[in-house]
DNA sequence: TATTAGCACTCCAATCAAATGAGTGCTAAC
DNA sequence: GTTAGCACTCATTTGATTGGAGTGCTAATA
């Protein structure tokens, strides 16, 4: 709210608004016409010459109207978008199926937002570094193989076949499975290192060879962590014409497809922490280059003790971001706890 | 081969080879002078007319040169296409590296597929009807939850977990997995069925109550056959003018996004077999109505003892047919047989 | 009788000019 | 400080023109 003036700003605001409802440039007649300050066009034309001055409004071309810089989205989302809190009474809810495999729950809601805000959206799987170990059990499969079963404190369960020369004798499948509960039980993944598995190699004894193969494909699979991410709703940008030409759906869908990508403004996303968990990014914002001419929002879910994922919406820079933000505010509520009960 | 006569065939033939590789309508002058014919452009001319009474080839519009008609493709893909089993020697190798989880493996698949072909792809996690169950353990995980491994004869794990009442005690645990090895050990999923089922309940006798949930539990995770669909490539189609503008596009990679309807190609192509295992929708003869522009090649890929997959690569119909069923078949023989030995 | 040369005709695609109109910037008056 | 008025700019649309590729048909040819 600096040295802008409040006039200018109303007049920002109001070019704002207008082109994220038409898309279209917007000229000084309009908002002359269609605002409560009753000023003639011209007057609006000064100002809007001041503005463009000030790097918040851009000319596509000479003797088109104005559209939003990113420093003019940047200025509405931080300052002009109050959040008015306004009643979710009116918000479509969010009907999540209970079905168990989070996978699918994952998949599900991707697509869900997808339809209800008209962009495209993205989801990552929890990340379960502060997760603990609840359970291990080790099974003698058949002669060669070894099957490692590993229940994490969310009833996250992950399987590992282990190669084996020859079997294992029962009593040895027995403490074997002993030692793993006992020791590694109640830890979280940072802490299965190195030191704590030299040191339950110790314990062995004798076994320690043949521990030793079953030891490190216990703790690689622990703490081998999986980013999954979800995406859905992809061909929702060929609704907005600044994206839809080949070349740039073209990328867009690729980058969506492949996925990786998505993975840095995942980690972004978790780290920079403001107060509200939600974070936006207007165009050259964004970490990912093929993003710059879209806005991404995203937020932070959480499933308690530091179980975080990241749900996204990317769309035009032009979004509705009133409704995504309040869309995604409204999901991490719901998605919030909705693991905390199994089934 | 029928009532065609050579020249005509010939000029068919020339007709599609150089419309494949051109993307461009085709015309009389072109054809007399790159075959070997030795006829004059008004002679071609009039086959053409012919060809085009015949439905073989079809003009865009009055003046401008021929494209071939669906049934031109077929006839081409029928009868032209001879499948001259050249050496694979040049074909690029599919080097697939060997992840453990299959679900890595198919998407690797996909997308390796994806790049040497330019095309989309698509390839379903094989179905393991036929398969047998291999091993089946219980574990009681907390007081009110228990953890069910089933593992089938793929070394495919599953898992389930089954909310209790009240924990079970050692004793009925043990019975419990003795009798659910016992009886489901080597079976196939379409042997267990609710007779099955009741007949294990009664040899539970007193625990029958108990019993009954578990047993529901566990015949429903092992008979519930996820079939996942991975797609790659889906921007492929932008290389190909006449699948890339908006409408098309975007109708074809809202398909291979959404992935449901690709099933109807799934269980058509492993029906429906030809000697080759390959199979060719060109056009309307896709039972996908978005795809009525585009061509569609299936492959089957079997694991051995009925365990099958499919693959497949959807591309314009002025794909490069030869090439993609040598990729397939060149694919298949591949992936045969790697999950037979596990990791 | 089959093939070919020649020519009129069609139609797409590219090019260009003019007309349109939304919007600006500037100046002078209020 | 605000506004009316006017000249100017420039993307977009429209229509007319042209060029070229290709066909279909007819008449000549082997």
């Amino acid at each position: 709210m600096d040295e802008l003036g409040e006039r200018k700003i109303k007049i920002l605001d109001a070019i704002i608004r207008t082109y994220l409802e038409t898309g279209e440039p917007v000229g000084s007649r309009t908002i002359s016409k269609y605002t409560d300050l009753n000023l003639s066009s011209a007057t609006i034309r000064n100002e809007m010459s001041n503005l463009e001055e000030l790097g918040y409004i851009v000319q596509p071309h000479t003797s088109a109207g104005r559209i939003p810089s990113d420093k003019g989205y940047r200025f509405y989302v931080d300052h002009l978008l109050q959040n008015k809190d306004k009643e979710i009474s009116d918000m479509k809810d969010f009907v999540i199926e209970h079905t168990e495999r989070m996978e699918n729950v994952l998949k599900q809601v991707a697509r869900m937002l997808a339809q209800s805000t008209n962009y495209a959206t993205m989801i990552t799987s929890p990340k379960y570094s502060a997760n603990k170990v609840k359970f291990i059990q080790l099974s003698q499969l058949d002669d060669n193989q070894l099957l490692a079963v590993i229940v994490m404190e969310a009833n996250v369960v992950k399987n590992k076949m282990i190669p084996l020369e020859k079997p294992l004798d029962n009593e040895t499948l027995l403490r074997l499975n002993v030692l793993l509960n006992s020791t590694l039980n109640g830890m979280s993944i940072p802490e299965i290192n190195l030191a704590t598995i030299s040191k339950m190699k110790e314990q062995a004894g004798s076994y320690s060879d043949i521990v030793g193969v079953v030891l490190d494909a216990v703790a690689e699979t622990i703490s081998q962590e999986e980013l999954e991410i979800y995406t859905s709703g992809a061909t929702n940008i060929f609704k907005y014409p600044e994206l839809s030409d080949s070349q740039k759906a073209s990328e867009l869908i690729y980058t969506l497809e492949e996925k990786q990508q998505l993975a840095t403004l995942v980690s972004d996303s978790l780290s920079d922490e403001s107060n509200t968990g939600i974070q936006v990014y207007i165009g050259n914002e964004s970490p990912i280059q093929t993003m710059k001419d879209c806005s991404v929002v995203t937020a932070t879910y959480e499933l308690g003790e530091g179980v975080k994922g990241t749900v996204g919406i990317i769309g035009p820079k032009r979004m509705d971001y009133e409704k995504v933000m309040d869309s995604l505010k409204e999901l991490t509520n719901q998605l919030d706890g909705i693991f905390k009960k199994p089934s």
